[in-house]
DNA sequence: CGCGAAGGCTGACTTCCATCAGTTCCGTAT
DNA sequence: ATACGGAACTGATGGAAGTCAGCCTTCGCG
Protein backbone atom coordinates (compact mmCIF):
# COMPACT_ATOMS: atom_id res chain seq x y z
CA UNK A 1 0.00 0.00 0.00
CA UNK A 2 1.41 3.05 -0.72
CA UNK A 3 2.15 5.89 1.19
CA UNK A 4 -0.51 8.65 -0.66
CA UNK A 5 -3.02 5.33 -0.64
CA UNK A 6 -2.90 6.00 3.23
CA UNK A 7 -5.90 7.44 5.67
CA UNK A 8 -4.34 10.18 7.73
CA UNK A 9 -4.66 8.06 10.64
CA UNK A 10 -2.89 5.39 8.91
CA UNK A 11 -0.24 7.89 8.31
CA UNK A 12 -0.11 8.60 11.93
CA UNK A 13 0.25 5.50 13.32
CA UNK A 14 2.57 5.08 10.70
CA UNK A 15 5.39 7.42 13.03
CA UNK A 16 4.93 4.99 15.53
CA UNK A 17 5.01 1.53 14.19
CA UNK A 18 5.60 0.36 10.94
CA UNK A 19 2.13 -1.72 10.24
CA UNK A 20 2.06 -4.72 7.40
CA UNK A 21 -0.24 -4.78 4.87
CA UNK A 22 -2.66 -6.97 6.83
CA UNK A 23 -2.80 -4.87 9.80
CA UNK A 24 -3.65 -1.40 6.89
CA UNK A 25 -6.61 -3.64 5.95
CA UNK A 26 -7.82 -4.28 9.42
CA UNK A 27 -7.55 -0.45 9.81
CA UNK A 28 -9.63 0.44 6.66
CA UNK A 29 -11.68 -1.71 6.95
CA UNK A 30 -12.93 0.48 10.29
CA UNK A 31 -13.28 3.09 8.16
CA UNK A 32 -16.26 1.64 6.33
CA UNK A 33 -19.43 3.95 7.60
CA UNK A 34 -18.23 7.21 6.09
CA UNK A 35 -20.93 9.78 7.28
CA UNK A 36 -20.97 13.54 6.92
CA UNK A 37 -21.70 16.02 9.53
CA UNK A 38 -22.38 20.19 8.76
CA UNK A 39 -20.46 22.45 10.44
CA UNK A 40 -22.01 24.08 13.50
CA UNK A 41 -24.34 21.10 14.17
CA UNK A 42 -23.13 18.85 17.34
CA UNK A 43 -22.01 15.57 16.40
CA UNK A 44 -22.43 14.79 19.88
CA UNK A 45 -23.80 16.66 22.90
CA UNK A 46 -22.85 17.03 26.55
CA UNK A 47 -24.82 14.40 28.82
CA UNK A 48 -25.82 12.12 25.60
CA UNK A 49 -24.90 8.61 26.01
CA UNK A 50 -23.72 5.60 24.47
CA UNK A 51 -22.34 7.15 21.03
CA UNK A 52 -19.98 5.10 18.64
CA UNK A 53 -16.54 6.66 17.94
CA UNK A 54 -15.49 8.46 14.75
CA UNK A 55 -12.53 8.75 13.24
CA UNK A 56 -11.91 12.24 11.72
CA UNK A 57 -11.50 11.92 7.46
CA UNK A 58 -11.41 15.22 6.89
CA UNK A 59 -12.09 18.48 8.30
CA UNK A 60 -11.53 20.22 11.84
CA UNK A 61 -13.84 19.82 15.28
CA UNK A 62 -13.54 20.71 18.32
CA UNK A 63 -14.44 19.33 21.07
CA UNK A 64 -15.70 21.12 24.41
CA UNK A 65 -17.33 21.99 27.75
CA UNK A 66 -20.40 23.97 28.07
CA UNK A 67 -20.42 26.27 31.69
CA UNK A 68 -23.43 26.61 33.59
CA UNK A 69 -22.67 30.11 33.29
CA UNK A 70 -22.63 29.95 29.26
CA UNK A 71 -18.89 30.36 28.76
CA UNK A 72 -17.29 27.01 27.57
CA UNK A 73 -13.98 26.05 26.84
CA UNK A 74 -12.37 23.95 23.92
CA UNK A 75 -10.30 21.34 25.73
CA UNK A 76 -8.92 20.09 22.02
CA UNK A 77 -9.58 20.41 18.23
CA UNK A 78 -9.39 16.92 16.37
CA UNK A 79 -8.10 17.22 12.53
CA UNK A 80 -8.09 14.43 9.80
CA UNK A 81 -6.76 11.08 11.44
CA UNK A 82 -7.95 11.80 14.62
CA UNK A 83 -10.52 9.96 17.06
CA UNK A 84 -13.28 11.40 18.32
CA UNK A 85 -14.70 9.87 21.84
CA UNK A 86 -12.65 7.07 21.77
CA UNK A 87 -12.58 7.67 26.01
CA UNK A 88 -16.52 8.80 26.28
CA UNK A 89 -17.46 5.18 25.16
CA UNK A 90 -16.43 3.45 28.27
CA UNK A 91 -18.30 6.41 30.71
CA UNK A 92 -21.88 5.94 30.78
CA UNK A 93 -22.83 9.84 29.65
CA UNK A 94 -20.56 11.89 27.48
CA UNK A 95 -19.01 14.58 29.66
CA UNK A 96 -18.24 17.05 26.76
CA UNK A 97 -19.69 17.98 23.20
CA UNK A 98 -18.04 17.82 19.60
CA UNK A 99 -18.66 20.64 17.07
CA UNK A 100 -17.91 20.55 13.80
CA UNK A 101 -16.16 23.34 12.53
CA UNK A 102 -16.34 23.03 9.09
CA UNK A 103 -18.15 20.37 6.72
CA UNK A 104 -16.43 16.94 7.86
CA UNK A 105 -16.54 13.84 6.85
CA UNK A 106 -16.00 10.92 9.48
CA UNK A 107 -16.10 6.77 9.79
CA UNK A 108 -18.74 6.10 12.70
CA UNK A 109 -16.79 3.25 14.43
CA UNK A 110 -19.16 0.56 16.37
CA UNK A 111 -17.22 -0.79 19.56
CA UNK A 112 -17.64 -4.02 19.29
CA UNK A 113 -15.56 -3.33 15.98
CA UNK A 114 -13.39 -1.70 17.56
CA UNK A 115 -12.45 -4.23 19.75
CA UNK A 116 -12.56 -6.97 17.40
CA UNK A 117 -9.95 -5.39 15.76
CA UNK A 118 -7.87 -4.65 18.65
CA UNK A 119 -8.01 -8.94 19.22
CA UNK A 120 -6.99 -9.37 15.80
CA UNK A 121 -4.17 -7.09 15.49
CA UNK A 122 -2.71 -6.28 18.71
CA UNK A 123 -0.25 -4.10 17.18
CA UNK A 124 -2.84 -2.14 15.86
CA UNK A 125 -4.14 -1.75 18.73
CA UNK A 126 -0.82 -1.26 20.56
CA UNK A 127 -0.63 1.64 17.77
CA UNK A 128 -4.07 2.93 18.59
CA UNK A 129 -3.55 3.32 22.41
CA UNK A 130 -0.20 4.98 21.65
CA UNK A 131 -2.11 7.85 19.65
CA UNK A 132 -4.90 7.87 22.86
CA UNK A 133 -1.89 8.09 25.09
CA UNK A 134 -0.62 11.19 22.91
CA UNK A 135 -4.24 12.89 22.72
CA UNK A 136 -4.04 12.75 26.79
CA UNK A 137 -0.36 14.18 26.89
CA UNK A 138 -1.62 17.02 24.75
CA UNK A 139 -4.65 18.26 26.95
CA UNK A 140 -2.03 17.88 29.74
CA UNK A 141 -0.41 20.22 27.72
CA UNK A 142 -3.15 22.38 27.29
CA UNK A 143 -3.60 22.62 30.85
CA UNK A 144 -0.31 23.67 31.74
CA UNK A 145 -0.41 26.60 28.82
CA UNK A 146 -3.36 27.83 30.31
CA UNK A 147 -2.19 27.57 34.11
CA UNK A 148 1.31 28.61 33.68
CA UNK A 149 1.51 30.70 30.65
CA UNK A 150 0.79 33.99 29.79
CA UNK A 151 -1.26 34.89 26.69
CA UNK A 152 1.43 35.96 23.98
CA UNK A 153 3.74 32.29 24.87
CA UNK A 154 -0.01 30.35 24.99
CA UNK A 155 -0.92 31.33 21.37
CA UNK A 156 2.47 31.02 20.13
CA UNK A 157 2.53 27.40 21.92
CA UNK A 158 -0.75 26.86 20.52
CA UNK A 159 -0.13 27.96 16.97
CA UNK A 160 3.20 25.59 16.54
CA UNK A 161 1.62 22.76 18.38
CA UNK A 162 -1.20 22.97 15.43
CA UNK A 163 1.72 23.08 13.12
CA UNK A 164 3.51 19.74 14.39
CA UNK A 165 0.31 18.15 14.26
CA UNK A 166 -0.65 19.04 10.75
CA UNK A 167 2.60 17.73 9.61
CA UNK A 168 2.55 14.44 11.07
CA UNK A 169 -0.56 13.37 8.47
CA UNK A 170 0.77 15.55 5.85
CA UNK A 171 -1.02 18.91 6.03
CA UNK A 172 0.73 22.06 5.82
CA UNK A 173 4.49 22.99 4.89
CA UNK A 174 7.14 23.69 7.66
CA UNK A 175 6.22 27.70 6.65
CA UNK A 176 2.48 27.37 7.16
CA UNK A 177 -0.83 25.95 7.26
CA UNK A 178 -4.73 26.73 6.36
CA UNK A 179 -6.69 26.44 9.81
CA UNK A 180 -10.40 27.37 9.73
CA UNK A 181 -10.19 28.64 13.22
CA UNK A 182 -12.08 32.04 14.23
CA UNK A 183 -10.65 34.35 16.98
CA UNK A 184 -13.47 33.25 19.11
CA UNK A 185 -12.51 29.35 18.60
CA UNK A 186 -8.87 30.51 20.05
CA UNK A 187 -9.95 32.31 22.74
CA UNK A 188 -12.58 29.47 24.25
CA UNK A 189 -9.44 26.96 23.97
CA UNK A 190 -6.77 29.71 25.16
CA UNK A 191 -9.08 30.48 28.01
CA UNK A 192 -8.91 34.19 26.85
CA UNK A 193 -11.29 36.53 25.68
CA UNK A 194 -11.85 36.88 22.30
CA UNK A 195 -10.92 40.68 22.47
CA UNK A 196 -7.89 39.86 23.82
CA UNK A 197 -6.96 37.26 20.94
CA UNK A 198 -6.98 39.81 18.35
CA UNK A 199 -4.46 42.42 20.14
CA UNK A 200 -2.13 39.07 20.90
CA UNK A 201 -2.27 38.13 16.86
CA UNK A 202 -1.77 41.75 16.04
CA UNK A 203 1.13 41.95 18.74
CA UNK A 204 2.99 38.31 17.22
CA UNK A 205 2.22 39.94 13.60
CA UNK A 206 3.81 43.18 14.22
CA UNK A 207 6.65 41.59 16.22
CA UNK A 208 7.20 39.41 12.99
CA UNK A 209 6.92 35.81 14.61
CA UNK A 210 3.66 34.76 13.39
CA UNK A 211 0.77 35.87 10.86
CA UNK A 212 -2.66 34.29 11.04
CA UNK A 213 -5.29 36.44 8.44
CA UNK A 214 -7.66 34.58 5.82
CA UNK A 215 -7.67 31.54 7.38
CA UNK A 216 -3.82 31.14 7.16
CA UNK A 217 -1.07 30.52 9.64
CA UNK A 218 2.37 31.90 8.33
CA UNK A 219 5.36 31.03 10.65
CA UNK A 220 7.54 34.83 9.95
CA UNK A 221 9.95 33.31 12.53
CA UNK A 222 9.49 29.73 13.69
CA UNK A 223 13.24 30.11 16.10
CA UNK A 224 12.27 33.22 17.96
CA UNK A 225 8.42 32.20 17.67
CA UNK A 226 9.28 28.65 19.40
CA UNK A 227 11.72 30.51 21.77
CA UNK A 228 8.88 32.52 23.17
CA UNK A 229 6.63 29.71 23.45
CA UNK A 230 9.13 27.88 25.36
CA UNK A 231 7.89 24.96 22.51
CA UNK A 232 9.66 21.33 23.36
CA UNK A 233 7.77 19.16 21.54
CA UNK A 234 8.85 15.90 23.36
CA UNK A 235 5.02 15.19 24.77
CA UNK A 236 4.23 15.11 20.77
CA UNK A 237 6.53 11.73 20.63
CA UNK A 238 7.23 11.34 16.66
CA UNK A 239 10.86 10.80 16.32
CA UNK A 240 10.44 7.93 13.56
CA UNK A 241 9.04 4.57 14.30
CA UNK A 242 9.65 2.44 17.88
CA UNK A 243 8.59 -0.85 16.82
CA UNK A 244 9.58 -2.35 13.27
CA UNK B 1 -13.79 -11.51 50.21
CA UNK B 2 -15.36 -8.68 52.33
CA UNK B 3 -15.12 -5.45 51.27
CA UNK B 4 -12.95 -4.41 53.98
CA UNK B 5 -10.53 -7.01 52.91
CA UNK B 6 -10.25 -5.05 49.48
CA UNK B 7 -7.24 -2.51 48.31
CA UNK B 8 -8.70 0.71 47.35
CA UNK B 9 -8.47 0.14 43.88
CA UNK B 10 -10.76 -2.67 44.58
CA UNK B 11 -13.29 -0.30 46.03
CA UNK B 12 -13.23 1.80 43.74
CA UNK B 13 -13.57 -0.69 40.74
CA UNK B 14 -16.34 -2.06 42.48
CA UNK B 15 -18.55 1.05 42.12
CA UNK B 16 -18.60 0.24 38.11
CA UNK B 17 -18.36 -3.53 37.88
CA UNK B 18 -19.33 -6.10 40.42
CA UNK B 19 -16.02 -8.37 40.69
CA UNK B 20 -15.62 -11.60 41.22
CA UNK B 21 -13.61 -13.53 43.44
CA UNK B 22 -11.26 -14.34 40.72
CA UNK B 23 -11.04 -11.11 39.45
CA UNK B 24 -10.54 -9.68 42.63
CA UNK B 25 -7.56 -12.19 43.22
CA UNK B 26 -6.11 -11.33 40.16
CA UNK B 27 -6.39 -7.37 40.99
CA UNK B 28 -4.64 -8.92 44.37
CA UNK B 29 -1.93 -10.42 42.21
CA UNK B 30 -0.95 -7.17 40.90
CA UNK B 31 -0.06 -6.09 44.52
CA UNK B 32 2.38 -7.71 44.94
CA UNK B 33 5.95 -5.88 44.19
CA UNK B 34 5.22 -3.61 47.30
CA UNK B 35 7.23 -0.57 47.47
CA UNK B 36 7.55 2.57 49.85
CA UNK B 37 8.51 5.94 49.37
CA UNK B 38 9.62 9.29 51.25
CA UNK B 39 7.75 12.66 50.76
CA UNK B 40 9.24 14.71 48.53
CA UNK B 41 12.00 12.95 46.16
CA UNK B 42 10.40 12.32 43.10
CA UNK B 43 8.93 8.85 41.99
CA UNK B 44 9.63 9.33 38.24
CA UNK B 45 11.04 12.31 36.81
CA UNK B 46 10.23 14.05 33.73
CA UNK B 47 12.13 13.14 30.68
CA UNK B 48 12.74 9.83 31.68
CA UNK B 49 11.59 6.67 29.90
CA UNK B 50 10.21 3.04 30.54
CA UNK B 51 9.63 2.98 33.73
CA UNK B 52 6.86 0.78 35.33
CA UNK B 53 3.34 1.70 36.40
CA UNK B 54 2.43 1.77 40.18
CA UNK B 55 -0.73 1.27 42.35
CA UNK B 56 -1.39 3.84 45.07
CA UNK B 57 -1.95 2.13 48.52
CA UNK B 58 -1.55 4.67 50.82
CA UNK B 59 -0.36 8.10 50.71
CA UNK B 60 -1.41 10.96 48.64
CA UNK B 61 0.89 11.89 45.24
CA UNK B 62 0.86 14.77 42.51
CA UNK B 63 1.89 14.75 39.12
CA UNK B 64 3.21 17.34 37.74
CA UNK B 65 5.22 19.13 34.86
CA UNK B 66 7.92 21.69 35.15
CA UNK B 67 8.79 24.77 33.11
CA UNK B 68 11.33 25.74 32.02
CA UNK B 69 11.33 29.10 33.77
CA UNK B 70 10.88 26.74 36.74
CA UNK B 71 7.23 27.27 37.69
CA UNK B 72 4.91 24.17 38.04
CA UNK B 73 1.60 23.14 37.13
CA UNK B 74 -0.06 19.82 39.33
CA UNK B 75 -1.54 18.13 36.36
CA UNK B 76 -3.45 16.16 39.25
CA UNK B 77 -3.15 14.48 42.70
CA UNK B 78 -3.47 10.57 43.52
CA UNK B 79 -5.17 8.98 46.29
CA UNK B 80 -5.07 5.57 47.64
CA UNK B 81 -6.27 3.04 45.00
CA UNK B 82 -5.11 5.50 41.94
CA UNK B 83 -2.79 4.10 39.13
CA UNK B 84 0.40 6.49 38.19
CA UNK B 85 1.73 6.35 35.21
CA UNK B 86 -0.68 4.35 33.15
CA UNK B 87 -0.62 6.05 30.10
CA UNK B 88 3.02 6.82 29.88
CA UNK B 89 3.53 3.13 29.31
CA UNK B 90 3.25 3.69 25.75
CA UNK B 91 5.30 6.63 25.07
CA UNK B 92 8.53 6.68 25.08
CA UNK B 93 9.60 9.73 27.62
CA UNK B 94 7.60 10.48 30.55
CA UNK B 95 6.23 13.82 29.40
CA UNK B 96 5.26 14.77 33.61
CA UNK B 97 7.22 13.52 37.10
CA UNK B 98 5.70 12.07 40.39
CA UNK B 99 6.28 13.64 43.77
CA UNK B 100 4.91 12.29 46.69
CA UNK B 101 3.61 14.61 48.95
CA UNK B 102 3.75 12.30 52.29
CA UNK B 103 5.31 9.21 52.19
CA UNK B 104 4.06 6.30 50.45
CA UNK B 105 2.92 2.74 50.11
CA UNK B 106 2.60 1.43 46.17
CA UNK B 107 2.57 -1.39 44.00
CA UNK B 108 4.81 -1.78 41.60
CA UNK B 109 3.28 -3.63 38.49
CA UNK B 110 5.31 -4.13 35.39
CA UNK B 111 3.72 -3.88 31.75
CA UNK B 112 3.46 -7.30 31.19
CA UNK B 113 2.13 -8.33 34.36
CA UNK B 114 -0.38 -6.16 33.85
CA UNK B 115 -0.91 -7.01 29.71
CA UNK B 116 -1.47 -10.72 31.38
CA UNK B 117 -4.25 -9.81 33.79
CA UNK B 118 -6.06 -7.68 30.83
CA UNK B 119 -6.16 -11.63 28.85
CA UNK B 120 -6.74 -13.01 31.85
CA UNK B 121 -9.74 -11.18 32.90
CA UNK B 122 -11.38 -9.01 30.36
CA UNK B 123 -13.85 -7.46 32.06
CA UNK B 124 -10.99 -6.81 35.34
CA UNK B 125 -9.83 -4.46 31.94
CA UNK B 126 -12.86 -3.23 31.16
CA UNK B 127 -13.04 -1.63 35.22
CA UNK B 128 -9.17 -0.25 34.71
CA UNK B 129 -10.05 1.14 31.69
CA UNK B 130 -12.91 3.16 32.80
CA UNK B 131 -10.80 4.02 35.99
CA UNK B 132 -8.55 5.52 33.39
CA UNK B 133 -10.81 6.98 31.44
CA UNK B 134 -12.30 8.59 34.57
CA UNK B 135 -8.90 10.47 35.56
CA UNK B 136 -8.66 11.57 31.70
CA UNK B 137 -11.60 13.65 32.41
CA UNK B 138 -10.46 14.62 35.96
CA UNK B 139 -7.64 16.22 33.85
CA UNK B 140 -10.59 17.88 31.32
CA UNK B 141 -12.68 19.16 34.12
CA UNK B 142 -9.50 21.10 35.57
CA UNK B 143 -8.37 22.35 32.78
CA UNK B 144 -11.95 23.26 32.45
CA UNK B 145 -11.66 25.15 36.08
CA UNK B 146 -8.28 26.32 34.92
CA UNK B 147 -9.43 27.98 31.87
CA UNK B 148 -12.83 29.60 32.99
CA UNK B 149 -13.46 29.41 36.41
CA UNK B 150 -12.55 32.43 38.74
CA UNK B 151 -10.42 32.18 41.91
CA UNK B 152 -12.69 31.41 44.31
CA UNK B 153 -15.40 28.27 41.66
CA UNK B 154 -11.90 26.63 41.18
CA UNK B 155 -11.20 26.42 45.01
CA UNK B 156 -14.75 25.39 45.61
CA UNK B 157 -14.14 23.39 42.52
CA UNK B 158 -11.45 21.36 43.95
CA UNK B 159 -12.11 20.66 47.13
CA UNK B 160 -15.66 18.88 46.76
CA UNK B 161 -14.12 16.91 43.79
CA UNK B 162 -11.14 15.73 46.18
CA UNK B 163 -14.13 14.98 48.57
CA UNK B 164 -16.33 13.22 46.04
CA UNK B 165 -12.73 11.04 44.63
CA UNK B 166 -12.06 10.29 48.67
CA UNK B 167 -15.77 9.17 49.39
CA UNK B 168 -15.04 6.59 46.40
CA UNK B 169 -12.42 5.11 48.46
CA UNK B 170 -14.25 5.19 52.02
CA UNK B 171 -11.81 8.28 52.88
CA UNK B 172 -13.48 10.77 55.24
CA UNK B 173 -17.23 11.80 55.29
CA UNK B 174 -20.08 14.24 53.88
CA UNK B 175 -18.91 16.71 56.51
CA UNK B 176 -15.22 16.94 54.97
CA UNK B 177 -11.86 14.74 55.11
CA UNK B 178 -7.87 14.46 55.88
CA UNK B 179 -6.08 16.63 53.76
CA UNK B 180 -2.09 16.62 53.40
CA UNK B 181 -1.62 19.67 50.89
CA UNK B 182 -0.35 22.96 51.33
CA UNK B 183 -1.00 26.15 50.36
CA UNK B 184 1.65 25.56 47.31
CA UNK B 185 0.35 22.73 46.44
CA UNK B 186 -3.63 24.20 46.01
CA UNK B 187 -1.16 27.27 44.16
CA UNK B 188 0.26 25.31 41.41
CA UNK B 189 -2.56 22.68 40.65
CA UNK B 190 -4.77 25.40 40.36
CA UNK B 191 -2.88 28.34 38.58
CA UNK B 192 -2.70 30.82 41.39
CA UNK B 193 -0.11 32.57 43.70
CA UNK B 194 0.29 30.89 46.57
CA UNK B 195 -0.18 34.56 48.11
CA UNK B 196 -3.72 34.15 46.48
CA UNK B 197 -4.63 30.91 47.52
CA UNK B 198 -4.27 32.11 51.15
CA UNK B 199 -6.89 34.88 50.72
CA UNK B 200 -8.75 32.80 48.73
CA UNK B 201 -9.49 30.18 51.67
CA UNK B 202 -9.85 32.84 54.54
CA UNK B 203 -12.51 34.26 52.16
CA UNK B 204 -14.74 31.12 52.00
CA UNK B 205 -14.09 30.59 55.70
CA UNK B 206 -15.20 34.14 56.19
CA UNK B 207 -18.33 33.32 54.18
CA UNK B 208 -18.80 29.92 56.02
CA UNK B 209 -18.66 27.98 53.02
CA UNK B 210 -15.61 25.64 53.92
CA UNK B 211 -12.65 25.76 56.44
CA UNK B 212 -9.18 24.15 54.76
CA UNK B 213 -6.98 24.81 58.39
CA UNK B 214 -4.24 22.18 59.97
CA UNK B 215 -4.61 19.54 57.52
CA UNK B 216 -8.29 18.99 57.21
CA UNK B 217 -11.07 20.36 55.01
CA UNK B 218 -14.55 21.24 56.71
CA UNK B 219 -17.80 21.59 54.21
CA UNK B 220 -19.49 23.93 56.92
CA UNK B 221 -22.20 24.30 53.89
CA UNK B 222 -21.76 22.23 51.38
CA UNK B 223 -25.30 23.33 48.92
CA UNK B 224 -23.87 27.09 49.22
CA UNK B 225 -20.19 25.89 48.26
CA UNK B 226 -21.19 23.55 45.32
CA UNK B 227 -23.35 25.93 44.17
CA UNK B 228 -20.75 28.78 44.01
CA UNK B 229 -18.48 26.15 41.95
CA UNK B 230 -21.29 25.27 39.85
CA UNK B 231 -19.89 21.90 40.86
CA UNK B 232 -21.68 18.78 38.77
CA UNK B 233 -20.67 15.36 39.07
CA UNK B 234 -21.32 13.63 37.06
CA UNK B 235 -17.99 13.35 35.03
CA UNK B 236 -16.78 11.07 38.11
CA UNK B 237 -19.50 9.04 37.04
CA UNK B 238 -20.62 7.11 40.08
CA UNK B 239 -23.74 6.47 40.05
CA UNK B 240 -23.42 2.40 41.30
CA UNK B 241 -22.14 -0.76 39.24
CA UNK B 242 -22.84 -0.59 35.79
CA UNK B 243 -21.86 -4.50 35.00
CA UNK B 244 -23.43 -6.72 37.32
C1' DC C 1 -30.63 45.83 -3.79
C1' DG C 2 -29.99 46.45 1.12
C1' DC C 3 -30.21 44.24 5.40
C1' DG C 4 -28.37 41.51 8.96
C1' DA C 5 -25.18 38.35 10.88
C1' DA C 6 -20.43 36.92 11.63
C1' DG C 7 -15.96 37.90 12.06
C1' DG C 8 -12.25 41.08 12.70
C1' DC C 9 -10.57 45.10 14.92
C1' DT C 10 -9.89 49.07 18.38
C1' DG C 11 -10.00 52.52 22.53
C1' DA C 12 -11.31 53.41 27.40
C1' DC C 13 -12.00 51.69 31.72
C1' DT C 14 -12.03 48.12 35.33
C1' DT C 15 -10.90 44.02 37.90
C1' DC C 16 -8.59 40.20 39.32
C1' DC C 17 -4.65 38.34 40.56
C1' DA C 18 0.63 38.42 40.72
C1' DT C 19 4.42 40.36 42.90
C1' DC C 20 7.03 42.29 46.56
C1' DA C 21 8.12 42.61 51.03
C1' DG C 22 7.44 41.55 54.96
C1' DT C 23 5.46 39.10 59.99
C1' DT C 24 4.04 35.24 62.83
C1' DC C 25 3.90 30.59 64.17
C1' DC C 26 5.61 26.14 64.75
C1' DG C 27 8.54 22.07 64.81
C1' DT C 28 13.20 20.37 64.81
C1' DA C 29 17.97 20.25 64.62
C1' DT C 30 22.28 22.44 66.66
C1' DA D 1 17.74 27.45 74.48
C1' DT D 2 18.05 29.15 70.46
C1' DA D 3 18.45 29.44 65.78
C1' DC D 4 16.52 28.04 61.57
C1' DG D 5 13.40 26.63 57.84
C1' DG D 6 8.82 25.77 56.20
C1' DA D 7 4.21 27.08 56.13
C1' DA D 8 0.58 30.26 56.93
C1' DC D 9 -0.69 34.82 56.67
C1' DT D 10 -1.02 40.08 55.43
C1' DG D 11 -0.84 44.98 53.22
C1' DA D 12 0.56 47.76 49.33
C1' DT D 13 1.29 48.22 44.51
C1' DG D 14 1.24 47.20 39.60
C1' DG D 15 0.17 44.79 35.48
C1' DA D 16 -2.19 41.49 32.50
C1' DA D 17 -6.32 40.53 30.72
C1' DG D 18 -11.48 41.18 30.97
C1' DT D 19 -15.48 44.03 29.88
C1' DC D 20 -18.00 47.44 27.45
C1' DA D 21 -18.98 49.87 23.58
C1' DG D 22 -18.53 50.65 19.11
C1' DC D 23 -16.85 50.54 13.91
C1' DC D 24 -15.73 48.25 9.60
C1' DT D 25 -15.81 44.64 6.16
C1' DT D 26 -17.59 40.64 3.93
C1' DC D 27 -20.91 37.60 2.52
C1' DG D 28 -25.34 35.34 2.09
C1' DC D 29 -30.08 36.09 1.34
C1' DG D 30 -35.06 37.88 1.47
Amino acid sequence: MSMTDQSPLGRKLSAFVALSDAELAVLAGLHQRRRVFVAGRDLVHQGQSKQAAYILASGWVCSYKIQPDGSRQIVDFQIPGDFLGLRSVLLRTSDHSFEPIVDIEAAEVLASDLLKAFADTPRLATAIFWAASRDEAMVVEHLVGVGRRDSDARMAHFLLELGSRLALVGIGSKDGYDCPLTQYHLADALGLSAVHVNRVLRQLRERGLVTFRDGHVSFDDRDRLAELAEFDSTYLDHEGPLLK
